[in-house]
DNA sequence: CTGAAAGCGCTAACAT
DNA sequence: ATGTTAGCGCTTTCAG
């Protein structure tokens, strides 16, 4: 019982007493082939329905024009929306892009990148997981001669020699922080991350840094790390609210870790903005519908995924060129219902105020 | 110039003075190979940094343990979390997937087919988009040997002969309307969706029947078709209220619709649920963190996504005992702060009260 | 237990 | 402009 056989070049070959060498060019649009022959190969392929198989062509070719896309998570706004951004960038050159999702967990993270090289992808562009520790998989993929790159997150420290395209979060949390202290608040409060990651690094280190600045004592007790999710919210604002000091203000250092922040204090009765107010890094499409209407520094997604995008082609077909290094990319502070001066909150109530980085 | 030359069976084979068959049988674990070789096989590939070429191995099996997954969208919860499911279970299949998506648009539906027919995937797993006009595209993949599931969205009418795993549109909506009866409304509204699609017109469906049956008039005007997003439901709001008489519930025929509802009623100063009432079906992540918490019919993602793997990986196997038709995967009615009585709403602010169906 | 031969479907280099 | 010759890296008979 053999596998169903698809049409082959020899088929097409067969039908009009030509080479199959000839079909193929001809259906690559190979300047060798004369018009008339064209046109009669893409026909008779057609009417065969033939489809080509791009294993036997990628094998042969030694290209797959398929290109690898790493990310923690999914089902989540930001990397929903730099994944669709990817794969539309992607299509544009060419390329089909293969998505994998490390969950956070670090075993998926090696064995997924082994899939990747295992099916000859050009080019990798991963977002590392929040628990990575050991970096030498990085080595081993630009060693099979695979180009990788980092995007938002990156293992911290950098692997030697790798090519990023991150968000500014240290300016961006910044932003957010002097936003939170121009309201007047003395007591600000710093929810989720971790430092094995530079966007947790980074936006801690804005955080305390700003403080400091301003002559704001930091309170170790009040910097809850713990990921970058909604239970990380949610559970921060609970070890916050249980140690009985709460303070008057909460950066979140994600968007999923302020809507767990949100749910935390919900539960707990204390009224957002009026008991506690929050902040938060990265935003969502429905940012603007929770109520309050949620303040933040918004990264923006499409720059991010298109960047990358593009530079990784720079470094599939240039590889030696590699620039090396990070592109980093500006973030902007959107202010809406939390986070801005009192009086401020009624007359923003409809639209978002947008202030330009 | 030549590429870099990845290590291969035959490296290997050199390294230990045997054939590459030996190699290749003892890396797969074939008994024919003694414990003893295999071990110095595996030890020497490791050395090396060998990893197999799926291409070339895909290629010659004939085989690729690839799944292709089509969805119209991603950055939303729904398909999100559908596609988390797919991935993981494949995985544990030890498929790897390959997703595409088609914006709702028609065109790239086709051509993302045609490049996984390309590919060779094992099986695809569909949710159309909601423009689908054409569905000669299916019978051709089915031609091609490479088995085909509808999930959650299925052309209406159905291909002949396929299968397909869905939610209970209609009786999800009898549902939500239901509810919103119970509660008192009687002027109930309907935003979203289309003919095309399954779940547009089984939703649409089950909102008018349940009126009927109530001796509920039904008011054409207060349905409003447009698709399945965020601006559908805004632009769906907007309509009904420009033409004057708002209806006091509207049933929002998905998740991102609502949303789009809530944004449209703010703008126009209007109070959910005091003035008009909403429930959706599909729920977030968010549904319990607006305000006013949106009560909706629940579509379980996660046994959508198992479902269909499942089923996907039968029609692999066993190509001729395909059973065909349609699993229907019942939704869920739950209540949180709104369509429910009055008196009821303050009770039910805490948590989600869930009704099992 | 191991290996030689043949081939998966396609492309690239080199004729003709 | 078209065809010939050789692979790409792997698996699958089928002999030893």
């Amino acid at each position: 019982m053999k596998k169903q056989s698809h049409i082959t070049l020899a088929d097409i070959a067969g039908r009009l007493g030509v080479s199959r060498v000839t079909v193929s060019k001809a259906l690559r649009g190979h300047p060798d082939i004369s018009d008339g022959m064209s046109k009669n190969v893409r026909r008779v392929a057609s009417e065969l329905g033939y489809s080509p198989n791009r294993m036997a062509r990628n094998l042969s070719a030694r290209k797959s024009h398929l290109l690898g896309l790493v990310v923690p998570k999914i089902a989540h706004f930001f990397f929903g929306s730099v994944i669709e951004t990817v794969y539309a960038k992607a299509l544009e050159h060419k390329y089909e892009t293969i998505l994998m999702v490390s969950h956070e967990n670090e075993e998926q993270e090696v064995q997924h990148l082994q899939t990747l090289v295992s099916m000859r992808v050009d080019g990798i562009i991963i977002s590392v997981s929040a628990r990575l520790k050991d970096t030498r998989i990085f080595d081993w993929v630009k060693k099979m001669g695979i180009p990788l790159l980092f995007m938002d997150r990156v293992p911290d420290p950098p692997p030697k020699g790798s090519t990023a395209v991150i968000v500014d979060d240290y300016g961006g949390s910044v932003l957010a922080i002097e936003q939170a202290l121009a309201v007047g608040y003395t007591t600000i409060g710093c929810i989720g991350g971790d430092r094995n990651v530079n966007i947790g690094r980074n936006r801690v280190q804005g955080y305390t840094d700003t403080l400091k600045r301003q002559g704001i004592p930091v309170r170790e007790e009040w910097i809850i790390a713990g990921g970058y999710g909604t239970e990380a919210g949610y559970n921060g604002f609970m070890r916050l609210h249980e140690n009985g000091q709460v303070p008057r203000c909460v950066f979140a250092v994600t968007y999923p870790v302020a809507l767990g922040v949100y749910a935390a204090a919900k539960a707990r009765n204390i009224r957002i903005p009026q008991d506690m107010d929050v902040i938060c890094f990265g935003d969502s499409d429905v940012g603007s519908l929770l109520t309050p209407a949620l303040s933040c520094v918004s990264q923006p997604t499409q720059r991010l995924g298109e960047e990358s995008v593009r530079i990784l082609m720079e470094m599939i077909d240039h590889p030696e060129s590699v620039p090396g290094g990070s592109r980093v990319i500006p973030t902007e502070l959107i202010l809406r219902e939390t986070c801005v001066a009192s009086k401020g909150a009624a007359v923003l109530s409809g639209e978002a105020l947008r202030v330009r980085n």
